[in-house]
DNA sequence: TCAATCCGTATC
DNA sequence: ATACGGATTGAC
């Protein structure tokens, strides 16, 4: 008798590898199966598989623990998702190889919210385990984290009076309880100090936090405001910034249940905190929160299904309001958070627009800096009056897009309200979704019938407003070198959306210079991403009380720039929810890009079911040799398409289709 | 008639 | 991915 016809309960025992016919290696006594996630990125791959447990691996092969299995004879890395008593599998199974640690890196919510994640998106749970756990330390792993000390008292914040429903939301986080908000800063709002208030309010309901904000700055700020908030050692940091060890060294801390707070920039959406309270997104229009790694997900989405799932409360806040918390509106899944009329007024700067205007010729400072007059008198006044000022200027390199000239709306193709553009060289413009050229193009909005292509290009406005205010310090904060913060004092602060310092005691003005730039980007989003970066810049002016001020160089007329200037994102937000529901666009509609070569691209969407439902825009050609189609559904039947996608995707994988073709559901780029 | 190679399929 | 099995091809 062989090794291989040993049997035992029915299940065949393998012999052990690489010591063939000395001590058989025997499986663990109960529940000596694990069904094991391989980590290979294969769809048809992305299932477990179930293996048998060495009797001497026993107590380390925990739920949750990282092993190493054979798998289609090579040594492969995965999670052990279970232990179960027997296993579904026909033939015979093999032995775990190695148990790596007894750590169990992966939690059960974590684990069901990857799955979540993996299924909406028509990715593979490795994908998303892959950006969920962070590799392994084994010193930091060794090393004790430190034991969390009793839940802090709540010392209820006065600031968070100031909004209608602050004192209840927090109140009701203290009581243990789960509102869900979406969140309207007041304009100048200390954010990170009201963020650690409600993260206060839920830990002294004994549960914890995850805070995620868009960028090491925010994260800077946010930081500190906790540890203010809440003493030292309550809270963690996870950063891509630190090295793998103190990474890994924190990340497990959390997932010790020693520290119940963490906050991060979007991987943190994924740290695996203990009895989840409360889950916080800073700013959801920031395209940092996407994950460009696959299935590409955004921060806001991961979290609002993890509180779904955990029963945790839900704070969506920024100064802007993006679609989609517009639709949790709408639906009714969160309730606003914002400031009385009152309020606001109090709060923000006095904003005015300027157009293209011509008197410019009339001031030849103003003129040498391709400023508007208005400008160049707020930015002296502020200067005279010993404040800092902000210019804003938005960063080179939008693809140039196509409006009307008479109206300057930008210019849409008559059969799927995709954006026109010349690509190509060529002199008719063509839609960057469908393809189909528009050479009879007339405008719906004026019935206009001339294009215009908006062009950029801001890169010597630091220079010219140093000449154009001789002797004024021009300190610049932009891709090269980003400045966290300026000090009080007459300066010209000139930096790029995303990158404005904070200034101490808050600028006199701001300038929003070359609007047009940013509102003609050839962007599903350009309008609402417009002030959303024009918002974030009022915020660090002083109230229009304190002479505070803020020139934007568009047209007063456009309702983006309305909102704006009456410091009404609630109102855009409604009013562009209702335009992509007419239009056929996210959130009111689902939709999935699927890119690459075009046979890779036509084969792929051969293959796929895709849910009667589905609408196909397209092919348009993407760079060199690829194209990209779109695909709209309904959002009931977004499941239905991400499993067709996710589906067809197997089906080529295992075919060995090696043409790459990438597919990303509700694609953010939608050019 | 047998071996080298190709293709398809499963991977526990 | 890699590994294996069964079919296919080609040389002796």
């Amino acid at each position: 008798m062989t090794d291989d016809q040993l049997s035992l309960g029915g299940v065949a025992t393998p012999r052990p590898r690489g010591k063939r016919g000395r001590g058989a290696v025997e499986p663990a006594e109960t529940l000596s199966v694990a069904r094991v996630s391989v980590d290979l990125p294969l769809p048809h791959l992305d299932r477990p598989f179930d293996y048998l447990v060495p009797a001497t691996a026993d107590a380390d092969a925990v739920p949750g623990a990282r092993v190493r299995v054979r798998f289609a004879g090579q040594l492969v890395d995965g999670y052990l998702l279970e232990r179960v008593a027997a296993s579904d599998h026909g033939g015979r199974l093999a032995f775990l190889e190695r148990v790596v640690s007894a750590e169990p890196v992966l939690s059960a919510e974590i684990g069901r919210l990857a799955r979540e994640i993996a299924d909406r998106a028509a990715g593979t749970l490795a994908d998303v385990l892959r950006l969920a756990v962070p590799p392994r330390h084994a010193r930091a792993e060794k090393a004790a984290t430190p034991e969390p000390g009793p839940a802090p008292a709540d010392l209820p914040s006065p600031a968070w009076d100031r909004y209608d429903t602050g004192p209840a939301y927090l109140a009701a986080l203290a009581a243990g309880r789960s509102p869900r908000a979406v969140w309207t800063a007041l304009p100048g709002e200390d954010w990170p100090a009201r963020v650690a208030d409600a993260v206060a309010a839920c830990a002294s309901s004994g549960r914890g936090a995850v805070v995620v904000v868009p960028d090491a700055r925010d994260l800077d700020r946010l930081d500190a405001a906790l540890a203010a908030r809440l003493g030292p050692g309550r809270h963690v940091a996870l950063s891509a910034a630190l090295g793998p060890e103190e990474r890994y060294r924190r990340w497990l801390a959390v997932r010790r249940g020693n520290v119940r707070v963490a906050i991060g920039t979007r991987a943190a959406v994924f740290a695996p905190v203990a009895d989840l309270g409360l889950v916080v997104v800073w700013d959801d229009g920031d395209d940092l929160h996407i994950e460009p790694r696959a299935p590409y997900c955004h921060a806001r989405e991961v979290l609002l299904v993890r509180a779904q799932q955990s029963g945790a409360a839900v704070l969506l806040g920024g100064f802007t309001r993006t679609a989609e918390a517009q639709q949790l509106l709408g639906t009714g899944w969160a309730r606003p958070l914002a400031g009385p009329r009152a309020e606001v007024r109090a709060a923000a700067p006095r904003i005015s627009p300027v157009g293209d205007d011509t008197d410019n010729a009339r001031d030849a400072a103003a003129a040498s800096a391709r400023l508007p007059t208005a400008a160049w008198r707020a930015a002296r006044e502020s200067l005279n009056a010993g404040a800092p000022v902000l210019v804003q200027v938005p960063r080179r390199g939008y693809l140039p897009s196509l409006n009307c000239e008479r109206c300057r709306a930008p210019a849409r193709c008559a059969a799927c309200q995709g954006p026109l553009a010349l690509s190509g060289g060529r002199a008719v413009p063509s839609c960057r979704w469908c393809g189909r050229l528009a050479g009879d193009w007339s405008c719906e909005h004026c019935g206009g019938r001339r294009l215009r292509a908006a062009v950029v290009g801001a890169r010597r406005t630091a220079e010219e407003l140093g000449r154009a205010f001789p002797g004024v310090v021009v300190r610049t904060s932009g891709r090269e070198e980003v400045l966290s913060r300026v000090p009080a004092g007459p300066a010209l602060v000139v930096a790029t959306p995303g990158a404005e310092p904070v200034a101490d005691g808050g600028y006199g003005a701001a300038l929003l210079l070359d609007g047009w730039a940013l509102l003609t980007r050839a962007d599903l989003r350009a309008a609402e991403e417009a002030l959303r970066r024009w918002s974030n810049a009022v915020a660090l002016v002083r109230p229009a009380a304190r002479g505070g001020r803020v020139i934007v160089h568009a047209d007063g007329a456009v309702p983006v720039v309305q909102a704006l200037i009456r410091s009404d994102p609630g109102w855009y937000a409604e009013r562009e929810l209702a335009e992509r529901t007419e239009l056929g666009f996210p959130p009111a509609v689902r939709m999935a890009s699927v890119t690459g070569a075009p046979q890779a691209v036509a084969d792929f969407l051969a293959l796929a079911r895709l849910p009667e439902s589905a609408d196909t825009l397209g092919p348009v050609p993407v760079g060199e040799d690829a194209e990209r189609m779109l695909l709209r559904v309904p959002r009931a039947d977004g499941r239905a398409l991400a499993a067709a996608l996710h589906a067809a995707a197997g089906v080529r994988s295992a075919r060995k289709e090696t043409a790459p073709v990438r597919v990303e559901v509700d694609p953010t780029e939608l050019l």
